[in-house]
Parts: C-alpha cells; structure tokens; sequence
DNA sequence: CTGTTAGCGCCTTCAA
DNA sequence: TTGAAGGCGCTAACAG
C-alpha cells in the first residue's frame, strides 16, 4: 500500500506539476534546506560531500527552484525589461535578438513590452520595477515624459535603467547609441561628393531627440560643402515606409526638386525609392539615396541601398552588459 | 521626533524604494489585508464603502502588488513566454509584435527565448514554466525533441502550450498557422499559368515540417498542369538572404536552368533576386520569382515581390487569445 | 561548514 | 461582509 501510495506520486509527480521543492530535495540529501539553497547559489560554501548529494538529489527529484518564491525573499528577479516603441521594425528587432542573446548567456530572461498607444507608457514601465517583474529596464523608446519617473525612482539618475538607441532629454543615464549626428553629417558629405547641390531630407518625427540629432548632422554636412540649408527639401516622416513614399511625392511636386535625398531611416528610403521608380523614375540615376540603420535587406536590394550602418548588434551587447553590471 | 521620523521615511519610500505593501494600505484604510486583496481581486465581494476607502489608501501609498509574492501564493505568473527561432527574422517579428499586443491587452506579460544554440532548448522552455516565471508557451519553434517534453508535461497533449506558425509531429497541441500546403500550390499554378514549365524550387532547412508542408504543395501544383518533379530543380535553402544567393548560383549552373522558381521564403528570395540581378539577368524577365511570408519590404521592392501573404498579426492574435483562454 | 529560524507579500480558508 | 491566521518556497541571519 504505502509502495502503491509513493508510484502514484511518482507518477503525480510528473503528471500534475506537483513540482518538488527544496524540501524534498534536502530530505532526499539528508541535509536542512538552508545547505541545498546554499548548494545551488554559492557552492563554495557548502562541503563538497553536501555538494555532491545536493546535485544528486537534485537530479532524482527533478527539482527546479521556484523563481516566485526566490524573487520574493531576495528581491531579485533576475528578470529584465525591453522596451520597444516598435518589435516589427527590424531595425529594433535585431538589436533585441542581440540583447536577448546576452541577457540569456548571462542568466537572466527577458520581459518585453512594446510601446502602447494607450495611456501613460512610462508608469507601465516603472510598475515592471515596481511591482517585482523586472530588476532592469533596457530603453529603446524616447519617452519624454519618462524623464521624470526616473529621476524618482532614484537619487541622481539611479535607475536602473540603460538607454540604448534613445536619448532622453534632461536625464544622465548610461546610453549606447551611435553618433546621429556624425553618421548623418557623412552621409551628407558623400552626396555632396557625388555633386549634388539640392539635397532633400526625410526626417524623423518631430521630437524624437535621434532626429535631432541627425538634422544636426544634415546641416552641418551642408555647411561643410558650403550648402545653405534649405526648409523646403526638409520633410517629416515617422520611420514608415508610407511615409517615405509621401515624401517621394512631396519631393516631385516641388518646383526645383532636390536631386538627392537623405532619409533617417532605411525603411522610408524603401518607401521613397519605390515611389519614385513607380513614376518612372530612376534610383540612382535620377536620384541618390542615403538610408540610415543599414537594415538586413538593404544590402540585398538591387542595386543596393546606400545607408548609414548602426551596429545593432554590438549595441544591443553593450547595453545588456551595461544593465546587469549595474544590476 | 515622531514627525521627522514619518517624514524621513515618506521621502524614503519615494527614493529608496521601500514600496508599499498591503500591509501599508490596509492601515491606510482602516481595513484588513484580507479586504484590501479582496476589494483588488474581487471588488465584488467588498461593501461599496470599504471599496472606496481602498481605492483611495491604494493611490495615496502608490501601492502596486508584488508580483513575485502574488505567484508564490497562487501559483500563477500572469506572464506567457514566447519562443522564436530567430527574433531577427522580420516575418517573427511582426507575429510576435501582434501577440505582445494581444498578450499585453489582457494584463499578461511577455517573455520571449530565441533559439540557443546551446543545449536542450526543450529543458529550457519547460523549466521556465515548472520554474513558475511563465503560465503557458506560445511555440513558434519546431523542436522535434520537444514533443517529449511537451507529453510528459501533461496527459493528453494538455500542456499550456499553443503553436503558432509551425507543427510538430505527433503532438496534438492548439496550432494556428497557414495553409502551407495549399498556398504553395496555387504559387506554382500562378507560374504555371505565366507559361513556366521548368519552375525551381528554394526549400525550407531539412527537417522542417512547414517546409515539408510547402514541398507537398509544390508538388501538388506541378501535378496539377502535368509537369512533372524533377529534384534537380529543388535545392535546400535556410531561410536566410544568403542561402537564396547560393541557390541562385546553383540555378544558373545548371545545364538548364529554370525560368521560375518558387522560394519558400520572402528573405531567400531576395538574396536570390540579388544575385541573380547581380550577375546580369533580369528578374521578372528572364525568371519569375515568387516568395512566401509577404514581408514588409516584398510590396517596397521595384518591381514589388510577388508572395504569399501569411496573415501574421492575424496569427499572432489567434495564437495568443487561445493560449491565454487555455490559462 | 551546517542547521534553525524567521520572515518576504500575498491570498484564502475559516470563523465570526 | 469582514478579520485572523497560516503558509506558498525560498534565502539570510544567527548560532553552533
């Protein structure tokens, strides 16, 4: 009866998530919970004798420690945050593929939360924080507003928060991004090169401090070939391929249309240049095309995209090492 | 000196993060703990009054639950853990985007795993869930070993996992995914009907039962105008812009190559465009293409991909509302 | 090096 | 409708 009783709990035992804990693996190692746990966490400690049946117990139980019940004593989740203002956008895809690789390889998961159209994005992303989901957050989307959260939830910019891609006004967090300004102010420079004088700029949304920066750059590619900056080739987009096609339709209705144009995404020169070729245009015959971000497919189109390439994945390294040094 | 202590400590709730708990609100409110977790979980079973007063202790502490304290006593994580081969890939991307939304929108968190290189990626996933970090899976990944694990889990197929945009044989989970089968087909009868007759093929990495899905689809086009299979014309790709290049080479080597060739994905027809372009030839003219996915950038292209859409955000939102009507 | 003990914050009986 | 009390599984003092 009692060998009927203990196979059917074998048996209960894998079937109905009966999953065993610390205790039944100190009790199957003859040792008090207190070694197990510290087995686990800081071998060092504990007798090699202990460790070993520790790690046998652990084997023939199955055991798997309760992360609920972990992050609750220690206040630890060892669980991090991404936030995205866009999963879809390969540009942000494949920094979290290299975020994600980095956070696994150094033992934590990762939580993401895309932006929400809904309502205050930064109290969701503080409550991650707050309410023991996350022990960290990687921003990847400029929320204005997020600056002051921040600032609360720490003394001098404590967070634990890194910023990658992003910058936030008034807030001096670690960030790892590339120079905006710099990679746009070549990319001018290389249409000047190419002769072009009228030089048209699809740019970011407004307030977005990235396209700040790269509208800087633009200037001061124009400046460095002694081009006055014209508003009129400037026009705004949102990081969609839409937008670029608009553009492209904003660019021939002028009446001295740029013969070049730089777009602050490669997404939008898509859009742009496949607007223009659809009129009869051609690209890069009748227009040069500077993208930014280096996207995989831009290199695969034909001919291929010029762009600006950011290393994605170096960044997203960066940043996931940054966070959990901090951590 | 009491004063100066309560204040002391205000400021340090604020800065130090000593965040309220239950405990605090139930004192605000004049209530038991046990009201205040009932008038947040059950509001119905809580008088009108003591609902009000809670509400407000609530917003005066800025009290938020411990979720790690919340999953240790109900055993549940409100958060679904979602498994990609490859988060990079565009076409994931855009699934996993509409099922964080969808997973998002009915208060769940989301985890997500890419494909390790390293060891039992099954282990991985399942300890996830016996670790109590996730309530449920969505699969994205076809991991023949898994089947296993995903049987043990559960007596009848009944673990907390729904597959999306794969399949696993022998396991009789919740799939939402396209008609491989059929959709490849009617892509060989559109080449068919343009007149090809000798119509290649870029098939999925060995192994994969999509791209199995997609063979028996090939097939079944041929059949359907009478043309017979010829292996020759099927060469493997990865999934990757780079394997369609190499498959692109592989055509042209041929003593005759074909003039149309269906690629089981968007990606490997692009780095076959590519190359063939590169080397002189004109796509449509001198070969007819047709992808699979209808990535973003298929309808961007000049002339735009023709493809096989999958319905992703559709899929992803399927995929997530099952999984979580599961829970 | 190891065991005992005391909670972490929450939910859920059980009684009133 | 409410409160008191116990315990989810784990770790971190504190002794020994």
């Amino acid at each position: 009866m009692k060998r009927h009783n203990q196979a059917n709990e074998e048996i209960r035992g894998l079937v109905d998530q009966k999953h065993p804990t610390i205790q039944d693996v100190a009790r199957h190692a003859n040792v008090s919970t207190a070694t197990v746990s510290r087995a686990l966490s800081q071998p060092g400690q504990v007798s090699k004798a202990a460790r070993e049946r520790v790690t046998r117990a652990v084997s023939e139980t199955g055991y798997i420690v309760n992360q609920a019940a972990r992050s609750l004593r220690a206040r630890t989740t060892r669980t991090i945050l991404v936030a995205l203002p866009d999963i879809s956008n390969p540009f942000f895809s494949t920094i979290l593929d290299s975020i994600e690789r980095t956070i696994a390889d150094r033992g934590y998961a990762t939580l993401i939360t895309n932006r929400g159209r809904g309502s205050k994005p930064h109290e969701r992303l503080a409550g991650h924080l707050r309410s023991n989901r996350a022990d960290g957050i990687i921003l990847m989307d400029g929320l204005a507003d997020l600056a002051d959260v921040l600032r609360l939830y720490g003394p001098g910019d404590t967070a634990p928060v890194v910023i990658a891609c992003e910058a936030i006004e008034n807030v001096n967090l670690p960030t790892v991004k590339t120079d905006n300004q710099g990679a746009s102010a070549i990319a001018v420079d290389h249409l000047a090169k190419l002769g072009h004088r009228r030089i048209g700029h699809v740019t970011s949304p407004a307030g977005n401090v990235l396209g700040r920066e790269r509208g800087r750059g633009f200037r001061d590619g124009l400046i460095a070939h002694g081009i006055e900056f014209d508003p009129i080739l400037e026009t705004e987009g949102d990081f969609k391929a839409e937008s670029g096609a608009r553009a492209a339709q904003y660019f021939l209705g002028l009446d001295h249309p740029p013969s070049a144009i730089f777009c602050d995404n490669d997404i939008m020169a898509l859009g742009l240049i496949s607007e223009l070729r659809s009129k009869g245009y051609s690209v890069p015959d009748d227009f040069s095309v500077v993208g930014f971000d280096d996207i995989e497919v831009a290199a695969r189109l034909s001919p291929p995209l010029t762009t600006m390439r950011q290393a994605r994945p170096r960044i997203g390294f960066l940043a996931a090492n940054a966070l959990i040094d901090i951590l």
